[in-house]
DNA sequence: ATGGCAGGAAGCTCCTGA
């Protein structure tokens, strides 16, 4: 099963290429942030074409998130019980038995902002929530646009970043936290390639200059990583024409049945 | 030096993103 996340930025302007990508690889389950559409403004026609299920929670201008599978998606649910939270940012469901988890998590803007202090507030009842999901179903994972550089490694000039939202020391804890409650990195379960990144900033030529950070993820409860087979960056989708600042990052697990 | 792109909603400029 090949599982992969996409920060779409605007799933209206980038339909096209999600369909052309869709098309082109055998992707079970796709996880999409940033639609920016109403519910009742979700291309479920067009996807249902290439054979996807939607699933999906969102809002006018800013968040949305959705998941498409191939296969029935069940217990669907939208956001953090615990946490009142207007903004949509989190969508499960299980997929062939597994838990899957869509996240947006906050950008923090600044790290003396409010939207800061709403981040942290966020990955904390996140992480709450992730341990009961663990519990209720053993094989889950966490796919989506976390807003963290886990480490140096993943940052393109950790000395020009240092403290910044994004990489702080605080936001990297609630990283780890999270991976410490029984999950894996799927990136880092496999050799990769220096300076691997998955955003961009539209500004300043960075891409072209390869000044990029790793925030999109996908994490692996401990029960799933040995069938854990790859993990890749579609480092292609970002120099497509009009793209997304991000790239998608694909996962391919071996799952018996 | 707080810019620089891009998307959306509004409406000819602003907010947000990361």
């Amino acid at each position: 099963m090949k599982i992969a996340t996409w920060n779409v930025n605007s799933l209206k302007v980038r339909l096209g290429q999600l369909q052309e990508w869709l098309a082109r690889e055998a992707i079970d389950v796709v996880c999409l942030q940033e639609t920016k559409l109403e519910d009742s403004a979700f291309p479920v026609e067009a996807l249902d074409a290439l054979g996807y299920h939607s699933s999906f929670t969102g809002q006018k201008t800013y968040n949305g998130v959705a998941i498409l599978s191939r296969y029935p998606a069940e217990h669907v649910e939208s956001g953090i019980p615990s946490f009142d939270d207007p903004q949509k940012r989190v969508l499960s469901a299980t997929i062939c038995g597994v838990r899957v988890v869509c996240a947006y998590v906050p950008n923090g803007q600044s790290v003396d902002s409010d939207k800061y202090r709403y981040k942290l507030e966020w990955l904390s009842a996140f992480q709450r929530w992730l341990q009961s999901q663990l519990s209720d179903w053993g094989r889950v994972t966490v796919l989506g646009d976390f807003n963290i550089a886990p480490e140096d490694q993943d940052v393109h000039d950790p000395k020009a970043w240092e403290g910044q939202v994004l990489v702080s020391e605080a936001e990297r804890a609630a990283f780890r936290g999270i991976c410490e409650l029984g999950f894996r990195d799927s990136f880092r379960l496999f050799p990769q390639a220096e300076r691997s990144f998955t955003w961009w900033d539209y500004r300043m030529n960075a891409f072209r200059r390869k000044m990029g950070l790793r925030i999109d993820h996908i994490l692996v409860s401990e029960i799933l990583a040995p069938a854990c087979r790859a993990c890749t960056i579609e480092t292609g989708m970002r120099a497509l024409e009009r793209p997304s600042d991000h790239a998608p990052v694909v996962a391919e697990l071996a799952l018996e049945s």
